[in-house]
DNA sequence: TATATAATTTAGTCATACCTAAAATATTTT
DNA sequence: AAAATATTTTAGGTATGACTAAATTATATA
C-alpha cells in the first residue's frame, strides 16, 4: 500500500503530464508546494517501486503501473465528488476538499457501489471526466472560454475545481457544467466578457474566464 | 488535529473504561495489540494534551475533552457503519473495517448530512448506540445471551462488531438486532444453546452466545 | 514483614516518512 | 565558453510510533 504522499505525487505527475509530456522536478515541486529536493527524493522512491521513469535532469514520466494507480486515485476523487454532491448534497465548492481526504481511504468495493448508485457517470460536478474501472478517460473536447468571440453561444463543459471561492462565484451566476450562455461582448485590450445566461446578464473577468472550458460553440 | 493513532487510543480507552473504570496500561496495550511500553508512551503524549488523566501505576482515564473526542470518533464510526449499510448496501460484516478508516477523515459537515439522511438514528447495524452531537449515548439496557434459561424468549439488541466471520455466521441465522428468538434448550455443563428463530431451529455455541446481547426477555 | 512475582515506567533504539538548506552538477542561454 | 538556471546530491532535521531491556513500583505470597 502506498502512502498518501506517494499517491499525491503520482496524481500530480499524471495531471502535469497531461498538459506537456515530461514533468520537470521544479514544476512538480511547485505544484505540490514542496522544495525541488523533496520532489527528487520522492521521485527516487517511486522509481524503486517502478511507478515512474526518470533519467537525471530529464524529468519524470509515469510507468504503466504508475499511470494506472494515478488514474485509480483520480477516479476515486471524482466519483467521491459526484457522490458527495448528489447523495449528500455537499455544495460543489466543498466536494473537492472532502474528496481529497477520502480518495486515499475508500475501498474498491465502496467505489463500485458509489459508481452503481450514480449510474456509472462520466463526469464530476465540475465537468472533469471520471476514468472508468479500466483507467479509460472519457474524452470531451472543449476550449477555454477565452477563445470565444462576440455573439458566440456555447455550453459550459468543465471548470477548475481547486479554488472554492471561484466555484462559489461561478455558482452565483449558475455557471455549472451543462449551462448554456452567449457572449454579448468581449471588451478590448484583454478586457472582461459580458455574457447572457438564460436571460441574465453577467460580467466575467478574464482571470475567471481562464478557468471555464466550453463546447457546443455556435455563431449566432 | 490528532493523529490517527492518538484517536485510536482515545477510542480504546473509552471502550475499556465503559466496562470497568480505570484502564490499566497492560489492558490497553493488549487491546491495541502493542507492547505496554508503547501504550505508556502514547499515554504520556495524550496527557500533555490534557486528554487523559494518569498517575503512575494507577491506570488512565479520559478527561472531559478526551471523552468528547472519543465519543466524536465513535459517533463517526457508527454513523458511517449505518450509512454504508443503508445507503450503499455494504454487507454488515464489512462495514466495521471500512468505517475504521473513514472515521478519522470525514468532516463534521458530512457527518451531519449522513445523520440527517439516516433520520438521526440511535444505533448502528450491530445495535451499538450512536452518541448524539453532544456526546450523549442513548442507553439500551441488555443482557448477555448466556444469562438466558430454557423457555425464555427475547430480542437481539446488540452483537460484537469486530469479528466479521462471526457476523457472517450470525447473519446466516438471521440474528440481526431486532430479531426475536426463543431458547429451546441450554445444554448442561456450559453447553450450546438450541434456539428457535421464527420457526427455524439453530444451535449456538457458548463462545458465539457471549457476543450476543438481548432485551425484552420473557418467560413463556 | 520479607520476598517473589507481576505490572509499569524509563531510557535508549529503530524505522518510516517527509521535509529543508547548501553544495555539487548538469543544462541552457547569452 | 562563460554565465545563468535548473536539478540532484548530501547532510541533517522533525515527527510519529513502534520496540527492547533494564529499572522501578505495586501486589501477592510465604
Amino acid at each position: 500500500m502506498l502512502t498518501q504522499a506517494a499517491e499525491d505525487y503520482l496524481k500530480s505527475i499524471y495531471k502535469l503530464q497531461e498538459t506537456g509530456g515530461k514533468v520537470s522536478t521544479g514544476i512538480l515541486a511547485e505544484y505540490l508546494d514542496v522544495k525541488p529536493a523533496s520532489a527528487t527524493g520522492m521521485i527516487k522512491k517511486l522509481k524503486t517501486m517502478n511507478l515512474v521513469c526518470h533519467e537525471r535532469y530529464q524529468g519524470v514520466t509515469l510507468t504503466d503501473t504508475g499511470k494506472a494507480i494515478a488514474l485509480e486515485i483520480i477516479r476515486h476523487h471524482r466519483l467521491l465528488e459526484l457522490y458527495l454532491f448528489k447523495a449528500l448534497g455537499v455544495p460543489w465548492d466543498g466536494v473537492h476538499e472532502e474528496a481529497e481526504k477520502l480518495e486515499h481511504v475508500i475501498s474498491e468495493d465502496v467505489e463500485a457501489r458509489m459508481d452503481e448508485f450514480l449510474g456509472y457517470p462520466t463526469a464530476d460536478p465540475h465537468g472533469s471526466p471520471i476514468p472508468d474501472k479500466n483507467g479509460v478517460v472519457p474524452q470531451t473536447p472543449s476550449i477555454p472560454m477565452t477563445d470565444l468571440r462576440n455573439g458566440q453561444s456555447c455550453v459550459v463543459a468543465e471548470v477548475s475545481d481547486n479554488d472554492s471561492a471561484l466555484l462559489r462565484h461561478l455558482g452565483s451566476f449558475n455557471l455549472y457544467p451543462g449551462t448554456a450562455f452567449r457572449i454579448i461582448e468581449v471588451a478590448p485590450f484583454e478586457g472582461p466578457f459580458t455574457i447572457d445566461i438564460a436571460g441574465q446578464q453577467a460580467v466575467i473577468g478574464r482571470e475567471v474566464a481562464k478557468n471555464i472550458f466550453v463546447n457546443n460553440v455556435q455563431d449566432t
